[in-house]
DNA sequence: GTAATTGCAAATAATTTGCTGGGTG
DNA sequence: CACCCAGCAAATTATTTGCAATTAC
């Protein structure tokens, strides 16, 4: 069943397309579109951020970056493709993987209780990190 | 410790802030701010949608309801203050409470493996709701 | 060659904000 | 009567889209 109700498009390569994902593949942060625009315009100055945001978007869709979206604002996007959760720090923003805990969440339970089909789950924590908890006990 | 770093405001009463907060309690449907200035509408007329969505921060921050973000687009509200989680459908984007469900959420473990304090956990479930299954598996 | 892709700029969409006047405590 | 709040419209922010030129296969 194909979800998207799209047409398969033959997707051509770009050099555009290979240094976005070389971008995102080559850093641990999960950046925002506007960081990976900048990062890639240093070795393409004249990348523009309509083609960032188009090939994310067709990355995202064939499956070999995640897309992350957190409560407020932007998106962030993540290289690693492993099923994986993430903390997100609610005074500075950044955001970093849980590693090594196991998913203790029982899709099968959901369905059986909603009448949902579902498809994935997403398991987001919100906290402070080390370095803004230092800094607030500080200014307390 | 104050997380907002704000001064608290007195808050006045509001004609427009209590029929916000009427409406959303009247409902069991998630709304988005647009849904409920057009039900608040009705009432009175010539509220704006700016009210609407001052006035949803304002109830949000106060903790009088929840916000809900899903990945894609528009924050929808929740007058259910219960700790619960909820399923969106992928097709017709409805969002349902998933009852009954315990948390096997451990923050204390992510406080361990992140060094992250942690304030909370978002857990969304996303899928096909029921009419939309049986919708698509006739179109196939 | 033909169809996908680009850069650019303009368009969207959701939400926030500035202002001026009205309502609440 | 101080100051919070409303309505309105304009501003902001992230993202998408239209278009003519370019590039990949």
């Amino acid at each position: 069943m194909n979800l998207n109700h799209q047409v398969e498009k033959k997707l051509k390569t770009s050099r555009q397309r290979n240094l976005i994902l070389c971008v995102i593949r080559s850093t641990h942060c999960h950046p925002t579109a506007d960081w990976i625009f900048e990062r890639a315009r240093k070795d393409m100055p004249n990348i523009s951020l309509g083609t960032i945001y188009r090939n994310l978007n067709l990355l995202r869709d064939e499956g070999k970056i995640q897309e992350l979206r957190f409560g407020n604002s932007v998106s962030r996007y993540d290289g690693d493709l492993r099923s994986h959760y993430h903390v997100r720090c609610m005074e500075c923003g950044e955001v970093v993987d849980v590693p090594h805990i196991v998913p203790l969440v029982s899709s099968q339970q959901v369905e059986e209780l909603t009448g949902y089909r579902i498809h994935k789950h997403r398991l987001e924590f919100t906290g402070l990190c080390p370095d803004c908890l230092k800094r607030l006990d500080n200014i307390e």
